[in-house]
DNA sequence: ACATTATCTATACAATATAGAGTAAATGCT
DNA sequence: AGCATTTACTCTATATTGTATAGATAATGT
């Protein structure tokens, strides 16, 4: 809770996939834009319940979207992330980044 | 446990610390390594903990070392990555930058 | 042998990750 | 209006990961 934590693994995912996707995050596009990009299969309520955790921290916002023009389909809520939360993944990011720097035994992040 | 699995946040930084310490990698080094290169402050306890589970996972593989001249000390118990803790850490570091790529909001890894 | 130093082990608890079933809201059709 | 269909979210339960504290062990010098 406090400001020196860091994003768990999949938090850190989570919170890139809405920088990502800015205005259209919400849990569907989310989950998809992590099972495009990563391979890796998620359930929607590990979605939720990683986003709900996120904004109880501050990390992360919602509201709720007005419903669209389609065929049917519940309201979404949409959810961006706060700069308390930009702050927390350029923390991560930073540690990472400290630990991995000289290191050529890995595939580089850049 | 299963081969796609992904390295936790703290996993994450204590395999990397392993891979930068090479031969000298052992609880007490770990956690200096860590403290110095990311101002995070951990307790002896979480780094022997982490490092049993990722022994237990096969991630990593340790060894009693001889006893030093040293003033006393218990002898070490050293840490080294194993081929599939390699294989993970490159799994969770192509999955973190192809969540990063294209982001500039983001203070890049490179 | 005993005090001192360094390191590791055990244990317990809190936070994070995950799955899956169930519920809710919107639309189109009859 | 009533109901089926579509899309999306919520709830609950459990497993895994992250963390701290206290105590046990092993080696050395006096």
């Amino acid at each position: 809770m406090s400001d020196r934590d860091y994003l768990g693994e999949f938090e850190h995912i989570i919170v890139l996939a809405l920088l990502r996707l800015e205005d259209r995050a919400y849990g569907v596009t989310v989950r998809q834009e992590i099972e495009r990009r990563t391979n890796r299969e998620v359930s929607i309520g590990a979605i939720y319940a990683t986003l709900d955790r996120l904004e109880a921290k501050g990390y992360v916002k919602s509201r709720r979207g007005d419903p669209t023009p389609e065929r049917g389909g519940r309201s979404k809520r949409f959810f961006r992330v706060t700069a308390k939360g930009m702050t927390a993944v350029n923390r991560t990011h930073r540690a990472l980044h400290r630990m991995t720097e000289g290191l050529d035994l890995i595939r580089s992040y850049s």
